[in-house]
DNA sequence: CGATTTATCGACCGAATGGTCTATATCTTT
DNA sequence: AAAGATATAGACCATTCGGTCGATAAATCG
């Protein structure tokens, strides 16, 4: 027996630049210490080849026509298998960088980057870890922060400004949550134990405080202004 | 004249343990770069000393009773100055990192990180970039994808499950997207050109196809099933 | 204690809603 | 050409909705 005692790991490649595929290729096999069992111009043919090697790790390229790299992560981890996809791209889209980070994949690396920074990202990635490359996660998080800041100010705003939402009463809370699923006057009363009439009155109460004139208007209020999930909020 | 030519970025460190704040304190002056404009070990009084001095970066430690360091980041961010926001820890806790980046902080650094470290991360800071160490930044990857392997879970399931929504024929979400604003039958009638009774049969048969018996279990599903957002729905 | 808020209810009324049935004109698909 | 889906519309009717006026009782607040 000539094998290594140490199985390499198996790589499988998909780029639709095929001389850019066999450059990796080579590069990959003249380090020695990885196996490509296989490689792929589009999604498609790559998925069978995963399906058939079950590779531990996919390099994925971003930018290819008709099914794009995203789609190809999503559709590699609904495999089911623990493939990992270190994702490939000529540019430093943050938006892509961000998508491709949010579903799942472990790594996110340039084509224009040095070959000993590829090996390193490849094996960090095999070995559990996620890699992303300083340059990648500064833009990484610049995009995060941008993502999440009209979140945050709104947030702020929302504590600031007044929510009609809190005038309500108790009883006029119970009525209006019975509103938003929308169930009739009649339904509202027998629930609460009290009478139509009596329903009216709150559900009058009601559209006087939120500024609406009628349930549609007023439930979707409600909604916007986070009633629903007013008990379950997070803090910060 | 014998002041620098260069000014030295303004710093100030918030902590509530005196002796770490002196020690950076020290280690800050013997470096010679920086300017220790103010120290405290509180936000509250933090906050007037940045209001004061307009530092250019804050030290913020996270792990402080009463007022918080999440809650610290947000309160600087309010006081609209550009004081940008190092958060320093002693734990690795991928919770609190994540939110903090969330948040707005500039960068995240450990306690137990070498000095050099921590100047580099200053400096980084200061020139307007985002700095997270590696080990650091590979925590918050996890925490990140973990808490969107739900999202992207339901995603896929809300692609397979048919969606009652897609029933609906052009005409019917016109009416539909008008319902959901409140409108009258007689209103969306004039909105659309056409007669109340074509309105109606247009609804009837919108609650025939959502099995649903009112608009306002209409309006709820179509928010719930995502209808309002279709349009600007992300692909991945 | 008097004033205010809150929760309850009745009666009356007009407008809006929802259901059903029928019917015509287009347009697409088989 | 026949069948099916779609958009249009009228007539009729019961129910629901929303508004208004007034009224009582309890609780709270100053």
């Amino acid at each position: 027996m000539r094998r290594e005692f140490k199985k390499n790991p198996k790589v499988l490649l998909i780029d639709d630049n095929y001389e850019h595929l066999a450059g990796i290729r080579e590069l990959l096999n003249l380090e020695g210490t990885f196996d490509v069992v296989g490689i792929a111009t589009n999604v498609t043919v790559g998925l069978n080849l995963i399906k058939k090697y079950q590779p531990d790790i996919v390099l994925l390229d971003m930018n290819m026509p008709e099914r794009d790299g995203l789609q190809g992560i999503l559709e590699i981890s609904k495999l089911g298998l623990d493939t990992k996809v270190l994702a490939l791209s000529g540019y430093d889209d943050a938006d892509l960088i961000f998508r491709a980070m949010k579903i799942g994949a472990k790594g996110y690396v340039l084509k224009t980057m040095a070959s000993a920074q590829l090996i390193y990202a490849i094996e960090e990635v095999i070995n559990g870890k996620i890699y992303l490359p300083l340059a990648l996660s500064s833009r990484f998080f610049e995009y995060f922060q941008k993502s999440f800041k009209e979140e945050v100010a709104k947030k702020e705003a929302d504590a600031d400004e007044e929510n009609l939402l809190d005038e309500l009463t108790q009883r006029e809370e119970e009525v209006l949550e019975l509103l938003t699923q929308g169930i009739t006057y009649k339904g509202v009363a027998s629930k609460l134990f009290i009478s139509e009439t009596t329903v009216k009155t709150h559900v009058n109460n009601i559209f006087q405080k939120l500024q609406v004139n009628d349930r549609t208007q007023a439930v979707l209020y409600a909604i916007n202004n986070g009633f629903l999930t007013k008990k379950v909020r997070i803090s910060a």
